[in-house]
DNA sequence: CAGCATCCACGTTGATACTG
DNA sequence: CAGTATCAACGTGGATGCTG
């Protein structure tokens, strides 16, 4: 089931400026999905709308602790880069439902890489930060 | 070479709660690892030290825009994190190199999962941007 | 129901100056 | 060389009130 791969990282054949410009890292479309991986809440967001679509209000209960300026934001976001679409049903009142595009769907599985490394190293990094931190609580001599 | 991989992707079939309480995404390790991927610096970092370990004017000097602060500040939480080894050589003046843990080393695997997705469908967000955006500026009529 | 507008708090990042 | 300390700027996110 688990293919251990034991190819190079293509993230270090990648071909990078020496020094890396600002410019460069600024510019870069990963930069800019990083950013958007780690906000808040577009990776929670993608993920419940990948089990289902889910109108407005539904996704707002979905996720406690979200503010409607966020939750409106955050789907902006991600329907201007194509990773989720939004139909209006022209009812009284308007309903508006959002869904996974196949772009969006396709980037579960990256992601689903990522928090898989995360479940399976969870233990190690909070030790180790157990670690560190205590070293420095305690008088942290030389 | 690149192996299809057609399962289901495993963010979809974790366990949440319903709704997704303020805790249990805050609280959540993998929120915590996607702020960290998400920061302006570390994911750099990290690839850089992933091709060789560097002291730490000779990392400085390979990101043009970086502050010493924020050098600094990002490579303590890697530490702090297991991600990244510092070792002080007792020369004068004294000499610190860091280096990719094997933890690090890890993650650079569901990172290249991530950059590899965006390199191959950063043509498509690009796309769908210019749509959004000019949908908006001519008028957005009904 | 599905938003937008406004104002505000806070965290992250940066600039600058100084040190063992 | 490898940092720390302080202050300032900026961006993200939240609270509240109002609307088609």
């Amino acid at each position: 089931m688990l293919a251990t791969y034991t190819g190079v990282p293509t993230v270090l054949s990648a071909d990078l400026g020496s020094p890396v410009t600002a410019v460069e890292h600024e510019d870069c479309p990963v930069t800019d999905v990083l950013r958007r991986v780690g906000d808040k809440w577009s990776v929670l967001i993608v993920v419940l709308l990948g089990r289902s679509p889910r109108r407005f209000n539904e996704l707002h209960r979905s996720i406690e602790g979200i503010s409607q300026r966020m939750l409106t934001r955050t789907l902006r976001g991600l329907e201007r880069d194509g990773l989720v679409t939004r139909s209006v049903q022209p009812t009284v009142p308007a309903t508006v439902e959002y869904a996974l595009s196949e772009l969006g769907g396709s980037l579960l599985l990256p992601l689903s890489a990522l928090t898989d490394w995360v479940m399976a190293h969870n233990g190690d990094i909070a030790l180790s930060r157990g670690r560190y931190d205590s070293q420095r609580e305690d008088g942290h001599m030389s």
